[in-house]
RNA sequence: GGCCUUGUGGUCAAGCGGUUAAGACGGCGCCCUCUCACGGCGCAAUCCCGGGUUCGAUUCCCGGCAAGGUCACCA
């Protein structure tokens, strides 16, 4: 069969040579060891946690090796995609403080543009059309119809599904017939010719898991589909060879289609590039576990915790815990570190998928808020509260100055102890509430309701602002004296039985009378804060109703 | 079903021929304490199973089993 007449009757014209794109696409002139990595996302705008994750090895990579990172957008299905995508993408991940180098939408050096995949249709061809030349890649007329009769046949005969040996009827046709076909106007996707053996097993070295064994590929895999767009696998052998890649860190579920991939960097004459297969995040879901999904967990979403208003470095923190086993033992002895500190290794990663953790994960969160000081903590609840807030709460942060107070005492600022009551931006909104708007329910008191007014009334006439702390909870103990409860805690231990309760009962009844909650931080700072005025009518109004 | 990957407490995991089998989260208990939070101390809980190899296997080999992934003109 005449080779040449046939691709240039599938793909008409001149197209360069490879010697041209080797040279159009040199090697890149990096430091030794530097790393080239990418993220290679559909357009769908839809970046969720497990593309994080990925995003997170391949950008610490990268710039722990002093090389690139860049963004290639693989838009060769226009089903895929989204307008304002590509620039959701990198808003989302520059969230996490992770910034590309070069690609789409990224401006910089423009040697390996461009960065769409649809922009590069010509590179495709030209390769496509050397396969041809060679004998390696042929045209298929099958239609949908046929390859699905075909499919449910193999499935039937419990036989491996695809096009290969005897089943691809393509690869064999005789000149006259795809002639007659090509006349006839026939779409086509055009076929590698697989000269592989599953018999044949290969060891490879993935950058993650170690020794694998990959069985040869015999599928003649679509590289070019009827509308002349490439396959991902095509696209991908030759965008990561032109584009230099060093190191593929990609998805587990890739690892099934290595195979082809590697049949296609050898029939192309490209070097390989080196894989990192990573584990995916796993959910519990009843007995079995299984991938996070899209449509089943809303945790997956990168929305989610901008919602929630987790801190951004929490989730990354969180990340890096499960992508580098020894980062947790590293950042227990560096707190607050910062991130791009830590040596991380390819080699590290983990090997099996992860159960997604939200326990872990909120106490990371709570940790990480409790770093802050009090000024970053305003920043950070004042643009949630702008985006996700409700109308009062965004009317918290009128009075900077008392917000600044408040933060620091939930905070547990200037105190030997660092609190950490809260883990999300929502749920500290909801926390400080009490400050900004009078309880609307109050928590059972465990007193009496006679008990209750008496001890307010009682407190009310002694409390001074201007007291300080010391002089304050003197009080509440004179207060808890002259109703029977014991004024010194070790009192009571000694004798439960010779009072009513303690001072922690008298200093329950203030806490639920101003704030309607039995728990919260220091009582004479709350009522500091809330001012005299606040306190009094806040007080004796529960005198008054308890 | 074929192929590939993975199996250490409930979860994330260190260890990779001899260890009382780290640590973190979660759970439970105690202490501190005006409550909570923080902090401190402690407890319970693990090497998938069966064969080898070896003086000795969680660690090495083989075989099971289980879980996950994948089998498109989607990426």
């Amino acid at each position: 069969m005449d080779y040449r007449k046939l691709a240039e009757r599938l793909l008409p014209g001149d197209y360069p040579a490879p010697e041209f794109y080797e040279e159009k696409y040199p090697p890149r002139t990096l430091p030794a060891g530097a790393e080239v990595t990418r993220l290679a996302p559909s357009p769908t705008g839809f970046i969720h946690l497990g593309n994080l994750f990925a995003a997170i090895a391949n950008e610490r990579v990268a710039h722990r090796s002093g090389g690139i990172l860049y963004l290639r957008i693989e838009d060769t299905d226009l089903k895929r995609k989204v307008d304002g995508a590509v620039e959701a993408v990198i808003a989302a991940l520059k969230y996490f403080d992770i910034k590309f180098d070069e690609g789409a939408e990224i401006g910089g050096d423009e040697t390996y543009a461009p960065w769409y995949q649809r922009k590069r249709a010509e590179i495709y061809r030209a390769f496509a059309k050397k396969l041809i030349e060679e004998g390696r890649a042929y045209p298929c007329f099958c239609t949908e119809a046929e390859l699905s009769a075909l499919r449910e046949e193999q499935t039937k005969r419990k036989e491996i599904t695809g096009y290969y040996g005897k089943y691809a009827r393509c690869r064999n046709l005789t000149e006259e017939e795809i002639y007659k076909n090509l006349d006839a106007g026939k779409p086509f996707v055009l076929r590698l010719r697989s000269l592989g053996n599953p018999e044949n097993k290969l060891k490879l070295r993935d950058a993650v898991k170690g020794e694998i064994t990959v069985t040869e590929n015999d599928q003649d895999v679509v590289i070019l589909k009827s509308d002349g767009i490439p396959t991902y696998h095509f696209a991908h052998a030759i965008d990561d060879h032109f584009m230099r890649t060093t190191l593929v860190i990609r998805g587990e579920e890739w690892l099934a289609s290595l195979p082809i991939h590697v049949e296609l960097f050898d029939a192309l004459g490209f070097r390989r590039p080196r894989y990192g297969h990573n584990c995916s995040l796993m959910k519990q879901d009843g007995e079995t576990r299984r991938k996070l999904s899209k449509r089943k967990d809303p945790e997956l979403s990168l929305e989610f915790y901008r919602k929630e208003g987790y801190y951004p470095r929490a989730v990354k923190v969180y990340m890096l815990t499960l992508l580098n086993s020894n980062f947790e033992e590293w950042y227990l002895k560096n707190p607050g570190a910062d991130l791009n500190g830590f040596p991380f290794k390819v080699e590290k990663m983990s090997k099996s998928g992860a159960l997604f953790d939200l326990d872990k994960l909120n106490d990371i969160s709570r940790n990480e808020l409790a770093l802050l000081d009090e000024k970053t903590m305003l920043a950070f609840l004042k643009d949630w509260a702008e985006e996700f807030g409700t109308e009062a709460q965004k009317n918290y942060f009128a009075d900077e100055e008392k917000m600044l107070r408040v933060l620091a005492l939930c905070m547990g600022v200037g105190g030997k102890k660092r609190r950490k009551d809260f883990t999300t931006a929502s749920q500290a909104m909801e926390y400080i509430k009490y400050f900004f708007e009078r309880p609307e329910t109050h928590e059972e008191y465990r007193a009496g309701k006679e008990t209750v007014s008496a001890v307010l009334r009682d407190f009310l006439q002694g409390y001074s602002p201007a007291d300080d702390s010391q002089v304050w909870f003197g009080k509440v103990k004179e207060v808890a004296a002259a109703h029977g409860y014991a004024a010194e805690m070790r009192d009571y231990k000694a004798s439960p039985e010779s009072y009513k309760g303690s001072v922690a009962d008298v200093a329950e009844i203030l806490r639920i009378a101003t704030t309607g909650r039995a728990n919260t931080p220091d009582l004479y700072t709350i009522m500091q804060i809330l001012g005299e005025g606040e306190t009094r009518a806040r007080l004796g109004c529960a005198a008054e109703q308890p």
